[in-house]
DNA sequence: ACCTGCGGGACCTCCCGTTGAT
DNA sequence: ATCAACGGGAGGTCCCGCAGGT
């Protein structure tokens, strides 16, 4: 009992630490020494606990996995409409991405990972969901078709990931899940002052240069 | 004459395999003597050229960033009105994220890289400028503050190069150019039915989970 | 604990071959891999002992060192008069020279690499002493001041230790220890018949070519 | 001809660099490329003089060991009586030793190159030679045997380059050649206040630790 | 004839991820 | 859960050709 209470305690700050340095440092860029002196346990404690450089980012990428889809449950149960609860999904993404690192690690991983699944996946068929019943209750615009608006959705994350983690050496600590914000409150009332001249601003395209 | 001239297109390869490499591994993940191998050059004409990998990744770096501000400079050059030039702007860098090795690779080395300077700072002041001048020709709704537009550009470039290197190996080969149009469409006009509705779509900063 | 006899056997076979090796090649002339193969232990295995060259170089050095300590502490405690022993002590320390691998590759690397402390240093003190006390009981010349002496002994070791060198691949294996007891006894009464003639046979200083 | 004579000047700037190089960082520790960069000239032109490394080596050693042996040559003509002679022909050399790097570098390269002739064959045998000429002039005493004197110079002029390169860096620069000179007026005329005491000075051979 | 630019591999030191013996 | 050892590359340097210009 008292072992398996210290070897989940050990698990714990390894993925911890690991977190840490695949978020800095990417998969290959990390070295499992600094993660095993970082968290204070042997590396040979740290193969008996993930046996393989792979296996340990798995448990990085599960753990920040679970730790923002539980951020989604969250949300999605809340009795808010549709569309808030988009944006309110998307900024709570922003906000976990600026806190945990282990959320930055998986986003990370994801991308860097072969063959990982993209971490959208997770996320997207919800916000897609949301956008769906949005439409049906008359909230968007008639040009504004669910599925580019998943796109945008998609596109401000990245951006709110970008955000969070070149802040972390900034002099001006912005921070991501704020700016998430404003920028909503920009593109859903949209950026022009007549909206005539919408068609004319975006390139045709294959167009090349104009 | 003829020496100069072989040097500069072992040069050029060379330059042209590491892109493809750092884009593809990033930094850490790529090792010389896959570039040489690639390039079919051997190690030692490598290390003729560049004399350290940093060096090699400044290369690609700036082999990028002029492509990318060669085309930055063209399309400033144009006539149109100076929002319709940042849409453009934005979705012409797409377009280069899609289709040269370089640039890929140069975003991703100027993230991973410590102490290089974030690639934004090449096109941000220039989107700015563009943003003034639209805001004083009266193109902006008096909410769409430039420097808000400006975080939302970025935001969006940062979407499209996730894009584009995700759909490298997906099945559905989306054009993150021709996405970013769609976006921006949606964007400029805005998304809700009733713009009246946007101020309670936004959760308040710092409130927490609503 | 028998892990721990069979690392201290490793690491010593890897002290014993590199020894060999810096003897023989100095210290930018050998390489780890040659060091690892002599010993019999890959080079990972050399690595998990010596975390770099310059660290097995210490090891070597630190071997040799305590080798000729040893040496010279149980050659000050015979009960000897302090000349016998000055004598004894470079005569033992050849001796060292010649059988010893790592006092060889001690003394070499001592010269070799910049920064470390002349190993004299370690002996000459003692010999200082053992000759002050001669001159007090009256056994020196009262030409011979004690300084000069400790000089001649320097000078004394280093040319058995070149001796000892070049015998390796010499046909006439002639021990640098007996070599440097002829020259003692030549040393102690002096060479010349008269020694009246002393002074006019070292050309005096600044004398150019006389 | 100007080729020539710019070609003789190259010659001697690279053969003067790496006597620099030798003589500081052995023959394993010189690099071509540190030596081409220290004389100005290209790696190409290095090669075209010295097609290996060995060859520029073997130039060097015999810089050094003709800038040696010219020493020689002009002290051996003086009329001055052989003991004499041979005292300054140690002296003379230590002062080369102290003032000419390829003469450093040259013994240092005859000691590290395998298969290279020892220096001490170019000026023992002159050596040997004035000692039976001194011998026979009754100069000696009788325990003195020219073989015995011969050796005991070898060690000295061994311990004469070890002060030279050990005084490089100290603080207290004394020259060899000076110290050398002391050290013989003692030679010369013994240590030993009473010279009936020498035979139980010296250990007998293979008696072990007494 | 003299020198250079360019390129080729071999190797070196160091580190990494992994595995048995205990 | 550890200590010890392994083998495979990593980046980097080195010594050396060889085609070509001056």
């Amino acid at each position: 009992m008292v072992k398996q209470e210290r070897a989940a305690r050990s698990r714990r700050s390894l993925v911890r630490a690991a977190a840490a340095h695949f978020d800095r440092d990417g998969y290959a860029g990390t070295s499992l020494s600094q993660v095993s002196k970082s968290a204070g346990i042997s590396l040979g404690g740290l193969t008996f606990h993930f046996s393989s450089k792979a296996e340990l980012a798995e448990a990085v990428e599960e753990e920040g996995r679970s730790a923002a889809v539980a951020t989604l449950d969250r949300l999605i149960a809340s009795p808010d409409p549709p569309l808030r609860q988009l944006v309110g999904l998307t900024v709570e993404l922003a906000r976990q991405i600026e806190e945990n690192d282990a959320v930055r690690a998986m986003m990370r991983l994801a991308r860097e990972r072969p063959g990982a699944p993209p971490w959208s996946a997770e996320w997207l068929p919800v916000a897609r969901d949301l956008l769906q019943r949005a439409q049906d209750k008359g909230q968007l615009r008639s040009a504004a078709r669910p599925e580019a608006v998943a796109a945008l959705a998609v596109h401000l994350v990245s951006g709110a990931e970008m955000t969070a983690r070149r802040g972390a050496g900034g002099e001006a600590p912005e921070r991501a899940s704020e700016v998430l914000g404003r920028i909503w409150e920009l593109v859903l009332t949209g950026i022009l002052a007549d909206r005539e001249d919408a068609a004319e601003m975006v390139p045709r395209p294959g167009a090349g240069l104009s």
